[in-house]
DNA sequence: TCAAAAATAGGAGATATCTCATATTATTGT
DNA sequence: ACAATAATATGAGATATCTCCTATTTTTGA
């Protein structure tokens, strides 16, 4: 993890300004992190001692269960918040979140801003905000995971990370975030293969038929458009 | 649905302050509902006019897939919000909520208290706990649904529920809330008793064997206590 | 640069879970 | 009080998903 001082670290407040997610002028005790491809931004288990607003790159939250299978809960990104949890809440079990890509963070220290931040009704407001939309989120994947097979959610899942046309996530990940094992998605993978609606191009998968994969994926919606 | 007025409405005003929830007087636009065992209070799909605060009752947050299969989200219970997620987002698909007893609610009109409520930052404060909450609960069955088998997520809700060592909820509620099929429910329960945790009375269980339930179900806690 | 680790790939059998069908028993509304 | 509805109960077969195994290829760290 690297510090960007002076210079550095002036044009990213610069830059990136969170100025209007505050009432208070907050840049004096912010420091930017930089975190690489890989590196724990927090550990699990370990309280932070900063709430984190993501400038630039992409992190996972994860979470280890006792029997040894690592549950990959949510991607994170650009503008997103770490380390909310542990501001509002005194007890709470530190999920481990790590970078997959280069990743900048403004790191805001608790010991200086926690108590201004929970009085801030403009900061409280975003943070509201924020969670409300993670919240709903985690609801939906989990009614959906209940309720759908891999198919469905892997269509639409595909048809979300797709780059022009090309499906090139990583099984691994893939399998900790759909929640199921790496025989059970190849071979789910080989069916959409089978019919067609995917080709395979060496560790990638080309898109052949869309319909079929939307069609799969809207399945998940619920009644939002009535 | 019932609006208690004058005395019925101060009373449980009285009795039921909220005001520590607000720094500013709330009490003047306040409704008192009260809902009937089975009635919705909010029904999916339609936006609600209030923000409701659980007095008494309990009641459950349902939403319904395309595919016909019905999740019972969460429970809510007394000092619960309801319609939080539309206070707080324009965009938001409306679950359904149900009372599972008689429930009585203070409702508060979004038209108004919706701006000053998004101003104060005691409430916001209190929101924002409730929400993170919320998220955490959410992201946690999830991941969980994912990583284990009905047997361990069924002996916690078995001894989460059991009331002076008797279960007794019914079957088609837990099977929209474990997201498994009716069939499969029985099937475990009556593995459960088969192996003598559990003794069959009438429609009810009673917990013969504490510790393999405790056992199954602490597989689902992750490392929290290290 | 090379050995170790991680990721990909697929076979075979086990198990968790679902669907459908059919009865019986409670609960509810009128 | 009774018909309609919801809940319970169970069998049998299908399917989704898992575990374990083994082999190859790619990536990574010292």
């Amino acid at each position: 993890m690297k510090i960007y001082k002076k210079e550095k670290r002036q044009r990213y407040l610069d830059e990136h300004s969170i100025s209007h997610l505050f009432s208070f002028p907050v840049e004096e005790f912010i420091q930017v992190h930089e975190y690489g491809r890989g590196e724990w931004i927090i550990q699990e288990g370990m309280r932070p001692d900063f709430l984190f607003y993501v400038i630039e790159g992409r992190a996972k939250i994860y979470v280890t269960h006792q029997n040894g299978k690592v549950s990959l809960i949510n991607f994170i990104h650009a503008n997103d918040f770490i380390g909310e949890m542990e501001l509002v809440n005194e007890v709470y079990y530190t999920k481990g979140i790590q970078a997959s890509t280069k990743t900048v963070c403004f790191a805001l220290p608790f010991r200086h801003y926690r108590t201004r931040m929970l009085e801030d009704a403009t900061f409280l407001r975003e943070l509201t905000k924020f969670l409300s939309i993670k919240a709903t989120y985690m609801a939906g994947k989990y009614s959906q995971s209940l309720a759908f097979p891999l198919e469905n959610r892997l269509a639409d899942f595909i048809l979300q990370t797709a780059d022009e046309g090309v499906y090139k996530e990583k099984h691994v990940t893939v399998c900790d975030f759909l929640g199921v094992s790496y025989r059970h998605l190849l071979h789910v993978l080989a069916q959409f293969c089978e019919k067609g609606y995917l080709k395979k191009e060496g560790r990638h998968y080309r898109i052949e038929q869309h319909s079929p994969l939307v069609e799969l994926a809207e399945k998940l919606t619920n009644f939002s458009h009535q």
